[in-house]
DNA sequence: TTGTACGCGTTATCAG
DNA sequence: CTGATAACGCGTACAA
């Protein structure tokens, strides 16, 4: 249906090469049949197939991004940086949702091979040996997102959670606070998890505060559900916590939210800061103290980074990002 | 560097139309040859070239879907449907942002036309006539998400906005409220605009209620400011306000922050209802009563109608998908 | 049951 | 300046 390369060579009466000359930029025309053939093009409302281009050139202009989860800001905020940077040279992104799952990770990166996509941005996600294994034998470039990995070369864009962690968990004790517990998420995760975990207990450490594991509450996850529940567990293990760490935005207001609910003022009786910055943070009530994660920026520098790889058939270097203590109202001097 | 299928027919001693053949699990050979082709496309790590696929078969296994904004969890949430249609089928989906900028949608059409995509999911976007027409073009198939079109016979799906805003604000009418500002949106909004608009003012008439149009407040926006600005100058031109339908759920939260800033009690002196159920409607304090669009499912009818479109050659009814009043805290029966 | 050969729409390398 | 023509990796009608 749709008209070719020849369709446009025959009406215009030159060859084909000559119409894929014109296309691409290239010399070698008059800007006689340049004209005629630019005519052509814009009659037979012709437009190159690039599925073609793709199958010469081993280049797809595609790059491909998955996701463990497709909720909350962090994942829009990374894919529109993504996309922007993409966007910006040609390219585009195929979305792929892995749910954490370690067999659908391993299909859709199959998947991608086969789509020959120029590159894989891996997200907020362990890169599994067999995962990693299979991208180096496909040979395709790769970055990692918001995660890292220790084990292999991979380079990747994310901030130092560990250090984020600490100075969360710091400016906290700047404004007095001595008996601090954290809701951490999940300690099985290697990326979000146990590095602010560590960090909190270092912060403490080099403050000369004690340390009691059983103020840290393992939360299973990062959502609002277990920041309420949380918060329940942390109470009852220690009644005189003054202040919270919340590993996400999500636990933070969870938390605040099952304070609400107990008639514990926020931040008069208990401070607490977020880690995230998520869009609403901005909005509950008390307005949230949290750390910021420029995400969008993130994305966009991963972006970049895969189309550097295939312009410049290099490894870039790893970058670390700032994260920064947005202050709010949920954290209060300790009086 | 990649194997191909060349490789494993020289290797397995048999012609690339036996090996073609095995993959697509068509008839006719051995069980012996097909026993000794498998093993050399598993010691190879073969894996079929997509795009050389792609190209004769004209089918990419590849959807495109443009979204005029790439934050919120409407956006997550269509995605996560249409993620889960296609990938269920083998396809996968590219996204693009058009930041509703009319030449940035025509050049995303124009890319996914060259990537000869199987089709495309036009989302929470007003379809330009210029679009429709290059779309028809091109000819490939083509949904409406959250969107619809009178003036071209595209299939779409989508909650009715008029009848969701009518219930909503009958909801607050059977609470007994008479005095019912509205906080719109953008008029200009063909979609989510001036329905909900008519549809708010359809159930005033309807209940005998006098129609002021002073009392709907065209906020240019959906977001949380919007909302709390909005909310201000509806105080402002109607002191006698006792609930408020918000077009949209940030719009509602902007609003309850406004509220409580001037001490104003929700819902004991004003009810606020949302709309969307975003995810923290369930963690505003008061949680929000809003309308639910069921976007996961929505997002999956759009993939499988766009894959059905493709199998059966035919186009589908377009759906009409129930809204839902979800009641929470926000909205309290007038004393 | 199996193999040969052509075509999908391009790009690129040759000649002319 | 221009035009054949060989790839790219695969599917498939046609032969054998």
């Amino acid at each position: 249906m749709a008209s070719t390369i020849k369709d446009v060579a025959k009406k215009a009466n030159v060859s084909i090469a000559t119409v894929s000359r014109i296309l691409n930029g290239q010399k070698g025309y008059s800007s006689n049949t340049k004209g005629r053939v630019l005519e052509v093009i814009e009659e037979l409302g012709y437009h190159p197939n690039a599925v073609a281009r793709g199958l010469i050139s081993k280049r797809t202009h595609t790059i491909g991004v998955l996701f463990p989860y497709l909720s909350g800001s962090l994942v829009t905020d990374l894919l529109r940086g993504i996309e922007k940077a993409a966007s910006a040279k040609g390219s585009s992104v195929i979305v792929c949702h892995t749910e954490s799952d370690e067999e659908k990770t391993m299909k859709y990166l199959q998947l991608l091979g086969e789509k020959r996509v120029d590159g894989i941005i891996y997200t907020s996600q362990f890169l599994k040996e067999e995962h990693y294994q299979f991208l180096n034998k496909i040979n395709v470039p790769i970055v990692l997102l918001s995660s890292k990995s220790d084990k292999f070369p991979i380079p990747y864009v994310k901030v130092d959670d560990f250090k984020a962690a600490y100075s969360a968990t710091e400016y906290l004790i700047n404004k007095g606070h001595v008996n601090i517990g954290m809701l951490s998420g999940s300690e099985k995760d290697r990326i979000a998890g146990k590095p602010r975990m560590d960090g909190f207990l270092k912060a403490l450490e080099s403050n000369n505060l004690p340390l009691d594991k059983k103020n840290i509450i393992d939360t299973g996850g990062f959502g609002f559900d277990k920041g309420a529940v949380g918060f329940e567990k942390l109470l009852k293990v220690n009644h005189g916590v003054t202040a919270v760490f919340a590993a996400s935005d999500e636990l933070a207001i969870g938390a605040m939210f099952a304070a609400y609910q107990r008639g514990i003022s926020v931040p008069d009786e208990i401070s607490i800061i977020g880690y995230d910055n998520i869009n609403y943070a901005n909005l509950s009530v008390p307005a949230l103290t949290t750390v910021q994660q420029p995400f969008v920026e993130m994305g966009e520098m991963a972006g970049n980074m895969i189309l550097d790889m295939l312009e410049t058939n290099t490894i870039p270097k790893s970058q670390i990002v700032q994260h920064e203590i947005i202050e709010r109202l949920s954290v209060k001097e300790r009086s």
